[in-house]
DNA sequence: GGTCTTCCTCGACGTATGTCGAAGGACGCA
DNA sequence: TGCGTCCTTCGACATACGTCGAGGAAGACC
């Protein structure tokens, strides 16, 4: 981790050739890793399922924390975390908060990982 | 972090219901992070990359090293990670070490996280 | 046997990350 | 205007992680 702070747009869908199309330039890889990192922690693989299941409605931190057995800070900084990674968007309604996934993120993600498909 | 300290068999391909199919239990959570957790490292990217574009003869770690401009301790670490996630295999000839990607753990990576298809 | 190469392991270090309680908004409602 | 709710931010703490140099094993080669 002592490396160069990486100043990037991350809430974008990651967009580089796949990973078995050659060896990957640094950056691409950074920027890779870095929405890798948004899921690399169970809570927000949890997090993550739990949007994916309510897409339709959306859902609001109050009703994520009890879920995951965590404090709403906590809940907030995972969040926060996948927000910026482009994974999640989240609109204020009143007092509440709502997050929805972004699937495209997700389906990015995914294209530059398979071996097999594309 | 500060949570239990999770001992698993993460050599297996991950196998569980994919993300977007319904509220992930914890442990199933637990066991896609850690996959994730080994990929989300740009240099562990790149090694993948690297190791993909290669399968077919193989690297051994004199020539990672050099590539992603780290100490040799440094990449035997990060492989040892990826050989842990069973994302990668090692076998020992001569004095030398060759690596082969392993992308049915990929792939089961892929297709857990992927909405869209499955 | 002696030496060299290749690789892994160990110990140490600085940084990043996950977690919480407490404090600080922003909004709705009376 | 004041109060209550929901959420975020802040500060602090413990742990995990990435990196390296140094010190070994396991073979190859003389």
């Amino acid at each position: 981790m002592p490396k160069a702070l990486p100043v990037l747009d991350t809430t974008a869908p990651v967009c580089c050739a796949p990973l078995a199309s050659g060896v990957m330039a640094a950056g691409d890889a950074l920027a890779v890793a870095l929405r890798l990192k948004a899921l690399a922690d169970p809570v927000r693989v949890q997090l993550m399922s739990i949007l994916l299941a309510e897409a339709a409605t959306g859902v609001c931190t109050c009703d994520l924390a009890p879920t995951v057995g965590l404090s709403e800070a906590t809940v907030s900084h995972h969040m926060r975390v996948l927000r910026e990674a482009g994974l999640v968007e989240g609109t204020r309604k009143g007092t509440n908060t709502w997050y929805r996934p972004q699937p495209d993120a997700l389906v990015a993600l995914v294209k530059v990982l398979d071996p097999a498909c594309c």
